[in-house]
This record gives C-alpha cells, structure tokens and sequence, in this order.
DNA sequence: TTTGTAGTTGACCAGTTCGGTCAAAACAAG
DNA sequence: CTTGTTTTGACCGAACTGGTCAACTACAAA
C-alpha cells in the first residue's frame, strides 16, 4: 500500500470510514462487477469525481479496500497482545478464550458492518489468477487462527465424546445466524433505524446460546 | 397462477425446472434490478426470445417463480400427509420429527438448490407495496411451522434448562453451516463439479452434529 | 409433398446505465 | 486578492438493458 492513495488516506476519519464501509455493502452485497460506482458514491454520501480522485478507478477502488480488509483480519488473528503473545492465549479455557475473541469481533463488526460479508464474496468475483492466491492465503489464516485457538488449551473439560472444534464451529454459525436474526427482526420493525445493528441485543441473545452450550457439554465439575 | 403461461407449463420437466433454477440462483445473487435477462437465459441454456415467449416481461417471470417458491413452501411446511395430519406429527420425539424435515428439505435442496437464498432475498427487491404483505405472510407462515413442530412434542424428555425452541434454531443454524462449509470445500477443489452440491457428504456432516447435540441435551434416560 | 402451427432463435432497437473525464466551483491559507 | 488543493455533477462514448420480431426449425395433419 504506497501513498499514491495519499490524497485518500489524508480524509478525515469519518470520510474514510464511510468510503471504506460504502464498498464493503456494495460489493459485499452486488459483486465487483454488478456494484456500481454511483450506488457506491451514493451510500458514501461523496460525489462520483472524489472518488475517482482518491483511487484514480473502480479497480484500484476495490483492491484498495480489499487490501485493507485483508489487513485487519490478520490483525485480528494476529491479535497483537501486550508482549508477542496473542492476548487470548492467556487464558487456558475455551470459553474464555471465547469472550475475548467475542470482544474483538464485536468491535469490528461495529466499525465494519459489512467487512465479513465483503470478504467472503470478494475473491468470486474478479479475475481468478490474482485472487486464487489470495484466497488460499486467506484459508491457510483461518486455519492458522483455528490452530492457534486450540494449542494449550483445557480440552479435558468438555464432557467425553464432545468434540471441541466442533463445539467452536457451532458457536461461529452460532453467532452469524443470532446476528441475521435480529437484522431480519429489524427490518421487519418499520419504526427501525435503516441498517443500524443494536450489537447489546445481539450479544444478550448470542450469550444465551453460549451458556447453554457450555452448560450442557463441559464436564459438571468445570461448571 | 392462471394459464396464461400454458406455453412454459407444457414444457418438459428439465426444461422447467432449468429455467426456474436459473431464476432463482441469478435473482437470488444479484437481485431484482441487477440481474440481467441475459444472465438468466445463458444460465438455463435457453434464448432471450424463449424466455419471453413464456412469461413476456421480466417482471412476470419475477412473480411467477416467486409464487412458485411460495407454494413449494408452503406445500413443505403442510407436509400432506396421508390423513390429513402432516407425517411427521406422527412422532412425538424431537429428532424423529427433525429426521422427517431433513429428509424432505434434502430432497428439495436437491431439485432447487438455490430457491432457500431467492426467498430470502426476493422481498426487499422490488416495489414494497406489493411485497411487505407478502413477506408478512412469509413470517406467519415461518411461525405456524414452528408452532406445528412443537404441538404434541416430547418436550420433557430435554435436560432440565434446555429450551427446546433454542436447540432446533441451533440445530438450523447448524445446517445452513454445514451446507456453505461442503461448498466452500468444493469451491476450492478445482477439480469438483462448478455447482454440484455432494449431499451425502453434507447429511453426514449434519448428522454428526445432531449426534452431538442429542447426546448432550437429551436426558440420559432417553438415549 | 405441401401446408399449418407451435416453439425457438439471435440480430436488432431505443433507452438507460456504465466507468471515467473535466471545467468550473468551493475551499483553505496566506 | 493569489495560489494551490478538494469537490462537484454535467457530460462522454461505450456497454448493457429489457423487449421485439422476422426468420427459422420441428413436426403433425392433410
């Protein structure tokens, strides 16, 4: 990322936030060839020459903001602890660990709403020989993060037959669906505010599946 | 749905179900308005001029594969038993009922692997008047299915704490999971059929989960 | 063989939308 | 004021849009 993109990067917060945010619901929702440029500008509330005055095309547009998103996933699975070590790597139980990465998410999904669903569709969607590669890298991190999840952690807790990487990927489908449910519920309310989350409702409803969880597939004396 | 679209309806089964697949995976990506004409008729292997012969606009075609989607739901949720009572009433245990739905909504994930992402997203595209009414009755719909699940249920034979309603919304989630995690496999085995979906592979899958999920949540004594 | 009919095609149409440009306006700081 | 930096939206040619239609195929009846 050089600073060809200065006059960008030199935008108030805000603006860059909403820039940054406006791509990610557009393409995240169209795909990089459906999204245009003027749905863009207009959810950016910025006029369509700006736009091509900070990133110069639609593509530099994209692959600025894919860079960047892809920087902050590895940021979170790097999770920069106070000395080298992933903060969460701390705690030795699952479902510590679990709030930690709760956390963190949840401040993500509040700066970046769209962010996931960006990065899921975006590598579908432009010429493959580029993001092949991408992708893998992409994959190889998940994997990375899930190993790194596990390593030192109590797995004696869970009850015998439980298996701990499917309780954890439980747990992620787990919270995508609580979070499209109150989305759904939302849009439904007519009186909602237009694409606003209430993240307290959502993480009220996510813990409550998370306490059933653990109640029901740690060991009693972990309780 | 009159007969005014005799011309499609006395087609051949492959030919129909083409055309209505193409709807529902090109709809259901892009939405109403993005999605091209062209990318439907090249996506079901017919030509533009056919699709028009059968349902002369877009819009038709729209609603008239959206009524279709409609009642094969509506078909899935009253289960047409053979008297009158929808088959799987016939149990009273959770996961023998849960069994039943599996089987049909394999089926149907089967013959229209992507008209579960068209509903979904059908009824914010086009004009709301006409949609809210129907994405309410979509709602109530949802809700009565849900009702009917639980008439008559087994409830008890759950672990004292475990709220039913919480585990078949997991046990959902859980499929919706497990189907996305089988494609994102294929996705990148280059190798696999383009949209093939192995749903063997994702029954057991699945079938591990509720495993899991039974053992853990069911009292002891009805294991 | 000829004729009639239903089904199918893709080149074509006019209108819209696309990514991208640019002259002018707005703004900022001397 | 001057000078330099941002910001705007009308505008451009090209691509694409939903929709039309004359020509064509397939096949059955006569």
């Amino acid at each position: 990322m050089i600073d060809i993109y200065e006059s960008f990067e030199n935008l108030n917060e805000d603006k860059k936030q909403s820039i940054l945010n406006a791509g990610f619901r557009i393409f995240g929702e169209y795909g990089y060839s459906k999204a245009s440029i003027e749905d863009i500008v207009k959810e950016a509330r910025i006029s369509k020459g700006s736009l091509f005055y900070y990133f110069g095309s639609k593509k530099n547009y994209f692959l600025y903001i894919y860079e960047y998103a892809a920087n902050i996933m590895k940021e979170l699975v790097d999770s920069p602890g106070k000395n080298g070590i992933p903060k969460y790597m701390e705690k030795t139980d699952f479902f510590e660990r679990l709030e930690d990465i709760k956390e963190r998410k949840m401040i993500l999904a509040f700066l970046h709403p769209h962010m996931g669903g960006f990065i899921k569709k975006a590598p579908f969607e432009v010429s493959k020989d580029i993001f092949k590669e991408i992708q893998l890298i992409n994959q190889r991190l998940a994997h990375e993060r899930i190993a790194d999840f596990f390593d030192n952690l109590d797995v004696y807790k869970f009850k015998d037959g439980v298996e701990p990487f499917m309780v954890l990927q439980l747990i992620s489908w787990c919270s995508e669906g609580v979070v499209n449910q109150i989305q759904i519920k939302n849009l439904m309310n007519p009186e909602s505010k237009q694409n606003e989350i209430d993240y307290n409702e959502v993480i009220q409803l996510y813990d409550q599946y998370v306490v059933m969880i653990r109640k029901n597939f740690y060991k009693e004396e972990y309780l």
